[in-house]
DNA sequence: ATTCTGAGTCTGTATTTTGAACTCAGGTGA
DNA sequence: TCACCTGAGTTCAAAATACAGACTCAGAAT
């Protein structure tokens, strides 16, 4: 007898993930985002790396760009005509910390393995991972996070995890 | 003038994010998992919640469940008729950190504050949140953040991250 | 003047999504 | 026993999206 509810403690209009849905919900706009982590920031480039077609992919870079996750900058190279690359903006830049974390549940639970790519820390070149922590940087783990009201004063009205 | 690549170093067929945007890359997935995070776990009330059109609902129930994410569960109430219950499995239960991850961009990025639902340690109470960190466990800085392969011995051949 | 390339647009067809109606089984109340 | 209700779908037509491929257009290079 799991600890079914009948009704989550929030409408999903009101709900964050909703709104980042909007966004990034869909077969290719964390796939573009990714070649942008990557530095892949022109149209040519990206469609090839992606095999996204050409009118999927100008949607998604207009998409991203009204959002604010990329900014399409034109620029000039040497004795080269001017062309366009779409630049992370921060808001897109602090995706990589959910993009990372669905890599990594991607690599644990799919593929079964670790990846070809991984994240280190520029500074001293040590692998990164993804954790819950608490105020004091203490790590804690996932089947202990359970979400609560923030409004109401009481202690635990609603919001129990399924972990 | 930006360092634009014209290649990812990876292509996006062996990348883990495209198999995990098989997964949940569409608007619907990552909400009936969020529900199933609350306790949320029957189709009528999964989709009063969401107002997800029946047809689509009954697609990704059976595609997460497909995929290993949800466990259908039949059981049966004092009295009640025999129903069903979506379970996450181990699977779907570690897709909790990068869902936070999103919530928390979201908050940040797109609603501009806190939501109303927090998460926090079941143990402590206080809130957590998703950072990244070394293998010490020392909190590293997402802007400090870099992809590299890992396969070739070779120092730093590819994978500079666009921050 | 012709060719090439990047960055799109346009078009016609295939897939998905939607919303609304319909089905079907188990249980309840009369 | 019979009519009714509810949960969990299925079915269907219309609308919206996605897709592949051809076409456009401007600036350089030959």
């Amino acid at each position: 007898m799991p600890p079914i509810r009948n009704r989550a403690p929030l409408p999903v209009t009101d709900c964050a993930l909703a709104k980042a849905v909007e966004d990034i919900g869909d077969r290719w706009s964390l796939l573009i985002l990714r070649e942008a982590v990557f530095g892949v920031m022109r149209y040519e480039d990206i469609r090839q790396d992606l095999g996204i077609p050409r009118s999927v992919l100008t949607d998604r870079l207009a998409r991203l760009t009204a959002r604010g996750l990329l900014e399409k900058q034109s620029y000039r190279e040497a004795g080269a005509r001017r062309r366009f690359a779409y630049a992370l903006t921060a808001k897109g830049r602090d995706l990589v910390v959910p993009l990372i974390a669905l890599t990594h549940w991607s690599e644990a639970h799919i593929l079964g393995g670790p990846g070809p790519v991984e994240i280190v820390d520029a500074q001293s070149g040590r692998p990164v991972r993804v954790a819950l922590v608490d105020e004091g940087g203490a790590i804690i783990d996932p089947a202990r996070a359970v979400p609560r009201l923030r409004q109401a004063g009481a202690g635990d009205p609603e919001g129990r995890a399924g972990s």
